[in-house]
DNA sequence: TATTCGTGGAT
DNA sequence: TATCCAAGAAT
């Protein structure tokens, strides 16, 4: 354990704090009601406030994880339109729902969301279960989503614990260790439950992540104008950028993929990504993949793909390039007409190239198919 | 339990 | 420009 600080609860801006040594912490008195009373004077309209049905909710939550708001919105819409009711939801093809879903990365989630609402659907007559424990046993649903859900549309008293929450409680009560280690995650937990008190949880939790949104940010936070700065533990030490603890950086893996868009007449041929990889139920071009960068990709191609005729030209593409969270794609496309369709692997689905809107694309190929010079797509 | 799942906005 | 990281969950 870390050393901790005893608070003089002060006067906004008051920097009182003795060091000591604690077992324990201690909530600052009247916090829920505070930060809900700091909440009434915020206009932040999302489309799934004031939301009562789980339907939407749970919806809301898929879409927002790991994601924000703002780029979530319009999927929102989009969903609520298309898929009115979890049964619609259901009964809809998963390609379609991919397809819906394109853009937004994360695709097991989508995944995740089709079958929950089978799910639902077929083993519950349509109804969310109404307790955390019911929801966390949904494909999907983890802690944060299950508390989520179980307070906004069912009221229940489980704090969500977020990327907000834990900045705010890190800075607030000092909490210094790594988030991601369970047992520092259970303590996060038993302070925000602790805060929440008995106070209206859908009110609490809102107002949880609306204060991480908008006062406690991540960088350069107003911290003189907070309300809880009297007792914010990273402020009165001045320790404000050290909160929360950093996650340990990432390592990119560099990819080279070359993609075959090859056309005969009006069609051309598509792969359906499987599971295990990035991108999983997407569709892309024929794709073949080197783990050094590529110099000559027409020879690659043609080594990688030895039926394609030696004398006829290809147009090539590239690099796109796109940065995932732990790789970075570099790909080149290559296009060439092909006369005959022998020799073509029986995993490959031929599609006609104007359908090709229709189908979920991870966002380098998309981009490929909407740049005018690409002129596939007529 | 450490990694791996996208994408884009903000700084 | 490079980096961070966002209403996390599954494996």
């Amino acid at each position: 354990m870390g050393n901790f600080y005893g608070f003089g609860y002060g006067m906004h801006g008051m920097r009182i704090f003795v060091p000591m040594t604690r077992t324990r912490w201690t909530p600052p008195p009247g916090f829920a009601r505070k930060l809900i009373n700091w909440s009434r004077h915020l206009d932040r309209p999302l489309p799934w406030r004031e939301e009562q049905e789980p339907y939407r909710i749970w919806l809301s939550e898929m879409l927002l994880q790991q994601t924000r708001a703002a780029q979530a919105i319009p999927y929102y819409h989009r969903f609520v339109e298309q898929y009115p009711t979890v049964q619609e939801l259901a009964q809809a093809d998963i390609a379609e729902v991919l397809r819906l879903w394109e853009g937004l990365g994360y695709y097991n989630r989508a995944h995740f969301l089709h079958q929950t609402a089978r799910i639902v659907t077929s083993t519950r007559g349509g109804q969310f279960p109404d307790t955390y424990e019911g929801l966390l046993a949904l494909p999907g649903i983890g802690p944060y989503t299950a508390a989520a859900i179980a307070s906004f549309a069912f009221g229940r008293p489980h704090a969500v614990v977020d990327g907000n929450v834990i900045r705010i409680l890190a800075r607030l009560t000092g909490l210094e260790g790594d988030p991601a280690r369970p047992e520092v995650r259970r303590e996060f937990q038993a302070r925000a439950d602790t805060l929440m008190g008995r106070s209206d949880p859908a009110a609490f939790n809102q107002a949880m992540m609306d204060f991480g949104a908008v006062q406690c940010v991540p960088r350069q936070p107003d911290c003189p104008s907070c309300p809880f700065a009297g007792f914010c533990m990273a402020w009165n030490t001045d320790r404000v950028n050290a909160f929360p603890a950093k996650k340990t950086r990432r390592t990119l893996r560099h990819r080279y993929f070359l993609f075959l868009v090859l056309k005969k007449g009006s069609r051309t041929w598509l792969v359906r990504r499987d599971r295990g990889d990035v991108w999983r139920g997407l569709f892309t071009f024929p794709l073949h993949e080197t783990d050094a960068p590529v110099d000559d990709p027409e020879a690659l191609a043609r080594s990688g793909w030895p039926f394609l005729p030696p004398m006829r030209p290809m147009t090539i593409s590239g690099p796109w390039e796109q940065v995932l969270t732990h790789q970075h794609i570099h790909a080149w496309i290559l296009t060439a007409s092909f006369p005959r369709t022998t020799a073509i692997p029986p995993e490959w689905m031929a599609v006609e190239i104007r359908d090709l809107p229709n189908f979920a694309f991870p966002r380098i190929l998309r981009r490929f198919l909407n740049d005018p010079r690409t002129s596939l797509i007529p």
